[in-house]
DNA sequence: CCCCAACGGGGGACGCCGTTCGCAGTTGGT
DNA sequence: ACCAACTGCGAACGGCGTCCCCCGTTGGGG
C-alpha cells in the first residue's frame, strides 16, 4: 500500500487500531546494532525481527521494504553527528566539518556502503545537514557557493574514506585472520613490484615512504580546502 | 582449496585434465552484461552460469566465491580505460585523469558499489593505474607527493559520482516511474523548505539557482585542481 | 602406449534470504 | 456497542550462495 512513497512523508502509526509495540528508531536502532558488530549482509529482516523480540512479518508493518530499513539505519547514524561551532575562520570550520563527516562514516562503515544506494533524508541527517549549511553560511558565499563547497568536501571525504575501508571490508569478508590476509597481499604485491609491464607504479612504490593513513587523509583535506578557500577570493564569475 | 588466496594469484587452469570450456574472462563479460542492463543484484551465480551455457556449480570451478566474481568484474571494466596522452601541463593531465575515471564508472554504474567491497587488483586494473601513474608521473612531484595527488583526486571523483549516481540507483531499485518518483521527491521536500526547524537549509535551497550536475562537477573538480596544483609551487615541507 | 591421478561439469540439496497471504486479536472513533 | 482500521505473525514461495558427490575427460609418467 503505502509501499509508493518515501518512508519519511508516512506517518508512523494510524489513527485507529492498537498501538504498536515497537517503533522506527527501536527497529533502526537494533539493525544498526547488528550492522556495528556483524556487518551489513548480516542484517536480514529475520535478525532484525528477533533482535527485538517479534515475528519477522510483523517488521513490514514498520517498513514496506528493506530499502526503507536501511533509510531507517541511515537517519539513526545521523542521530549522532555533533554539534559543530563556529570559529569565524572558514578553513578551519571546513576542516571541521570534514572529521565529522569522517569519523561518523569510520564508526559505522557499512554507511559508506548503504549510502551509495539510495540518498537518506530522514529527520536527523536533516539536521545534521542544517547544521553543516549553517556551519559554513555566511563567510562570505553566495548561496551556490557554499553547495557547491560543501558538495565537493563531502565528495572527497566519502571517496577517501570509501577507499580507506574497502581493505579492511575485504578483509573481514574474507574471513582469513590479519596476517593471512596480508601475507596474501604481500605475495601478489610481489608480482607486481618489478614487473616490468609496471615501470612507473614500481618506482613510485619503491620510492615512496609509505606514510600513515591518517597523515594522508590530512594532507589529502589541506590540498582540497586550499582549493575551497582560494576560490572565495579568486572570485571566478561564470 | 584455493580459496585462502586472491582470485589473481591462483592460476586460470591446473595443468591436467580436460581444457575448461569457459574463461575467466567471458565468464566476467556475461557477469558486467547482467549488471548492466538489469542491475548488480540481477547478478547471481545461476543467472551467469545460464548466460554462458553452464551449470551453477560449475562457476565454482572458475571463482571460489562470489565476491571473486565481483573481482572479474571489476577488472574487466578497468580494461575499457581509455589511454591518456600527457600534454605537459599537470592541471590538463589530471583532469584528463578525473574525466577517465568518472566516465568508468557513468558507463557501468554498480562499480561504485562494488568497489567499496574489495580492492581489485586484476591486470587490467594494473594497467589502468600504470597509466595514470605515468600520466602524473615527473611533473617535478616526489614519489610520496605523485601517490597523495592521485588519491585525493580519485578521492573527489568517486565519492561525487556515488552521491551523483545515489538518486538514480533509489529511483531504479524502487520499481517506481521516474514521474513517480520525483513526483514523490518533491513532495517530501516541500515539507522540509519553510520548515523552522532548517532555516540555513531553505534559504539556500531558495536562493541557489540549482546548476546542472555536469557544470556542478567541473566547478568541483576546479577547485580541487587549484588546490593540487597550487601544492607543488608552495612546497609546504613537513 | 596406456592407465590412473588430477581435473572439469553439474544435478540435487541445505539453509538462509526478502516478501506475501491470510487470519486472529486489539483498539478507538462514532 | 459496534466495526473499520489497525497490529502481530505462522506458514509458504521463489530465489539465493554454496557444497557434496558422482560422472566423464584428459594428459604426463611408467
Amino acid at each position: 500500500m503505502g509501499t509508493e512513497t518515501l518512508i519519511w512523508s508516512r506517518p508512523e502509526r494510524g489513527a485507529r487500531g492498537p498501538r504498536p509495540t515497537h517503533t522506527r528508531t527501536t527497529i533502526a536502532a537494533a539493525a544498526v546494532h547488528i550492522a556495528d558488530t556483524e556487518g551489513v549482509e548480516a542484517v536480514s529482516m529475520r535478525r532484525v525481527a528477533a533482535h527485538i523480540g517479534a515475528g519477522a512479518a510483523s517488521l513490514y508493518r514498520y517498513v514496506s521494504t528493506k530499502d526503507d530499513l536501511y533509510d531507517l539505519m541511515l537517519d539513526a547514524v545521523a542521530a549522532e553527528d555533533a554539534p559543530l561551532a563556529r570559529t569565524g575562520d572558514l578553513r578551519t570550520d571546513l576542516a571541521a566539518l570534514a572529521h565529522r563527516q569522517r569519523t561518523g562514516v569510520l564508526r559505522h562503515p557499512w554507511v559508506a556502503t548503504l549510502s551509495g544506494l539510495r540518498p537518506s533524508f530522514g529527520p536527523n541527517t536533516l539536521r545534521s545537514m542544517e547544521s553543516a549549511a549553517a556551519l559554513i553560511d555566511g563567510h562570505d558565499l553566495t548561496a551556490n557557493e557554499t553547495l557547491l563547497t560543501i558538495e565537493t568536501l563531502t565528495a572527497f571525504v566519502t571517496g577517501y574514506v570509501h577507499a580507506e575501508l574497502a581493505e579492511h571490508e575485504a578483509n573481514r569478508r574474507s574471513g582469513m585472520t590479519v596476517d593471512q590476509w596480508t601475507e596474501a597481499r604481500a605475495e601478489y604485491g610481489r608480482t607486481i613490484i618489478g614487473n616490468p609491464d609496471f615501470p612507473t607504479l614500481t618506482r613510485i612504490m619503491t620510492e615512496a615512504t609509505a606514510p600513515l593513513a591518517e597523515d594522508s587523509f590530512e594532507q589529502g583535506l589541506a590540498r582540497v580546502l586550499d582549493g575551497l578557500v582560494a576560490a572565495r577570493t579568486t572570485r571566478c564569475s561564470r
